[in-house]
DNA sequence: GTGAAAGCGCTAACAC
DNA sequence: GTGTTAGCGCTTTCAC
């Protein structure tokens, strides 16, 4: 009760009882600091004894920024994004940030939001996929902030960037399904794409076209479980019919569609129509649905991203950078595999 | 280029643009600020203008903290935790606070890490399930700083609580299975359970035994899906071929223990084994499960909690509240439908 | 309602 | 190496 009327015990306190001048203490905590082993160990002593602890708020009002960096991610209780959120936010803190959370559907909200990270002198914003409006980022160039996008289309040429390829990614997909045997292919999409979906399923319809192969294209309302299930149900089997191997954009869908394949229209898998997915959710292992997929390396991914935004927090005037990470195929049950 | 250079505007130079004092600016906006029309119309022009915004470290360091708080979370790339953690941010952000996310599986780091959290002047503390040390929980104590603890034991009679009554569910989910005519349950839980996930199996256990029904206990190592099916299949048809009603102390376990039942152990469900969880997550209404569970209303949870923190950051002289949130059963395919 | 002045707690030059 | 000094940008009495 009348412990929370106590001050805190400030740089002054630690070097009055260490007999010592603000600065120095202010030395013995800076990661660079220059001091005499035998002040040290008085400031260290005196600190602890009074439980003293750096004010960050105060040491971020004199440096350039406060050590915490945004994090901005949309779907947060997808398994992709919980997946990047908790390695970047690890790798983060690692490094010695703070990541602040903004989690926001709507556009429009997020713009205010981030606009109010600005008032925290963050060091610099990381923003994952579907997030961000160009606008937002056009704000972070006129500050001069540093940004990196995750599986995002870059704006305004600000900001480095870390990608899955997508273009070996769809590639490597149809590949995958006609070295397999399939001979007509589907691929299960939503209807408003995020950069990285729309892009390897671009490479994947370019890929089957330059080898003469048709594909039939499926809709889906949005990325989640329950449209991609629904959009092939609505398609039917008689659509499907043909088709005897589907490239779904996303891990989800594709449970989505082993799910409408199965259950709903009854059909065999890998035997009528194989099945390839994206991403490698953890999901994707789950014995019942055993799914064949091509992989993103997220923690490897979050690396990148912090090593770049490192970087780039050092050395403001670097050309922006975009940064591919590896792919790799997974190949399990719902696929026919060869040799 | 040039343009980082360029040094944020101040309240001053606002001051200095609309010809009025500091305190003027200050006063406009601060929520609760009386300033009259005409200044107020002088000062927001004046700052849009330049393009102010309020430096949230220099209000920091007067006020009693800084409108961040600490969002402490482990196993985040999990399905109900990275729900937890989108709604609790959501809500925060909502009620005008900036979440600052500590993700740390090891107890040692979090200790460090929201030791430096209070470096920040943190409005308050969220802590979810296995997350924290004791002694952790005794310095936010030492410092008054408020704490909601969420599925969790309290410590120290420091913070507010918000559980889900175990109790209830745990007499629920036997109660539930029995109805459905199991005769003979079982109980599959991991080694090391956290609060809430011993708590609902020991009330599930007690009731059994009150009404004379024996219960088969199974060990999982931990709670992951692949530890679950472990378990399972360690346990083996023997073990289990007695039990008809298997109770599993979360949806990410039942779903591992269904895998194991019905892929590994050719098993029928819910003919020969009813399987019930706990959670309803979203991959509980997956087709493939169509797992039966008892459900946590997250999102009414994170309001609670929001809630009860914003009370103990106005009112810190506050006795220490436990809120229970209410369960619901959800009757899908593992279990028998009654009447 | 408004302005002047006094901090909040720290770090970075600059002399010594 | 160490101390002195001058801010960082804001809010908050306190007179007016």
């Amino acid at each position: 009760m009348a412990n929370s009327s106590i001050r805190n015990p400030t740089s002054f306190d630690v070097a009055r009882l260490a007999g010592v001048s603000r600065s120095a203490v202010s030395r013995v905590f800076t990661p660079g600091g220059t001091v005499s082993e035998e002040t040290r160990e008085k400031v260290t002593k005196a600190a602890s004894e009074l439980g003293y602890r750096v004010n960050s708020l105060a040491r971020g009002l004199q440096q350039r920024h406060s050590g915490i960096v945004g994090l901005v991610a949309s779907r947060l209780d997808t398994p992709l994004r919980s997946r990047q959120v908790r390695q970047l936010s690890e790798a983060l803190i690692r490094e010695g940030f703070k990541p602040m959370l903004i989690t926001a559907e709507k556009p429009d909200d997020v713009s205010t939001l981030i606009e109010s990270l600005l008032g925290y002198r963050v060091a610099g914003m990381i923003l994952t996929s579907d997030s961000p409006t160009r606008a937002l980022i056009e704000d972070c160039k006129r500050q001069g902030l540093p940004v990196v996008l995750v599986n995002r289309a870059g704006v305004s040429n600000w900001g480095d960037r870390v990608v899955a390829d997508n273009e070996t990614g769809g590639r490597l997909a149809a590949q995958l399904l006609i070295d397999s045997g399939a001979q007509r292919l589907g691929c299960l999409l939503p209807r408003r794409g995020t950069y990285s979906v729309s892009g390897r399923c671009d490479a994947f319809l370019a890929t089957a076209e330059r080898l003469g192969i048709a594909v039939k294209v499926i809709h889906a309302e949005d990325q989640s479980y329950a449209d991609a299930r629904a959009g092939i149900v609505d398609a039917g089997r008689d659509a499907l019919g043909h088709v005897d191997g589907l490239f779904c954009a996303t891990d989800l869908m594709a449970i989505g569609a082993l799910d409408a394949l199965r259950l709903d229209l009854g059909m065999s898998i890998p035997d009528e129509i194989q099945v390839l997915g994206f991403d490698d959710i953890e999901q994707a292992s789950w014995a019942s649905y055993n799914l064949s997929t091509i992989r993103q390396d997220i923690k490897h991914q979050s690396e990148i991203v912090v090593r770049l935004l490192i970087e780039r927090i050092a050395d403001g005037t670097l050309a922006s950078r975009v940064e591919q990470q590896p792919l790799s195929p997974v190949l399990r049950g719902t696929t026919r595999h060869v040799g």
